[in-house]
DNA sequence: CGCGTTTGACCTGCGC
DNA sequence: GCGCAGGTCAAACGCG
């Protein structure tokens, strides 16, 4: 699809703000060396062993369902979609927008059928859910760890 | 006015 | 060593 300039304009000034207008104040923290370490973010190791832990509670639910945005209690920002090669469709990537909870999502029709619809959740609530679910159980048709 | 969604760009890891 | 695929972020816009 011509989705050029069909919203904003193809200003290559217009974005790039990432690493050119890096904000100020973040670099007045001297927290941010000299080094060439470009766009790589320093984790400590305590980080990455945490995010070891969180990538391996992977689970995958295979859901039955025409709509990706299943209400399953939690509040689920959309940070990113990108279309895979093996599938037809393109993947959606959540977030769960809570303090601390740095649950992922991810959400993929499968090309083959697509009433069938896979989530994938990366990592462990902080919080119990406050809303109950029953026809989420429904829609559940089978569900697989990874 | 706040937040969620949308889209493009950019980075990282792995394969060849 | 380079390319590809997948994943993430960040600004802008739209809607409630």
């Amino acid at each position: 699809m011509e989705s050029f300039l069909q919203r904003r304009p193809p200003s290559s000034a217009l974005r790039s703000p990432r690493r050119s207008s890096l904000p100020s104040d973040m670099i007045s923290s001297a927290q941010v060396p000299s080094e060439a370490q470009g766009a790589h973010r320093m984790e400590s190791p305590l980080e990455e062993e945490k995010k070891v832990q969180q990538q391996k509670q992977r689970y995958a639910f295979h859901t039955r369902s025409h709509v990706d945005i299943l209400d399953d209690g939690y509040r689920w920002r959309k940070y990113g979609q990108k279309a895979v090669k093996n599938n037809k469709f393109p993947r959606s990537y959540y977030r769960c927008t809570h303090q601390g909870c740095n649950v992922k999502k991810q959400v993929q029709r499968l090309s083959k059928d697509e009433g069938i619809v896979e989530t994938t959740y990366q990592g462990v609530h902080n919080h119990t859910t406050e809303k109950p679910i029953d026809s989420f159980e429904h829609v559940l048709q089978m569900y697989s760890y990874v």
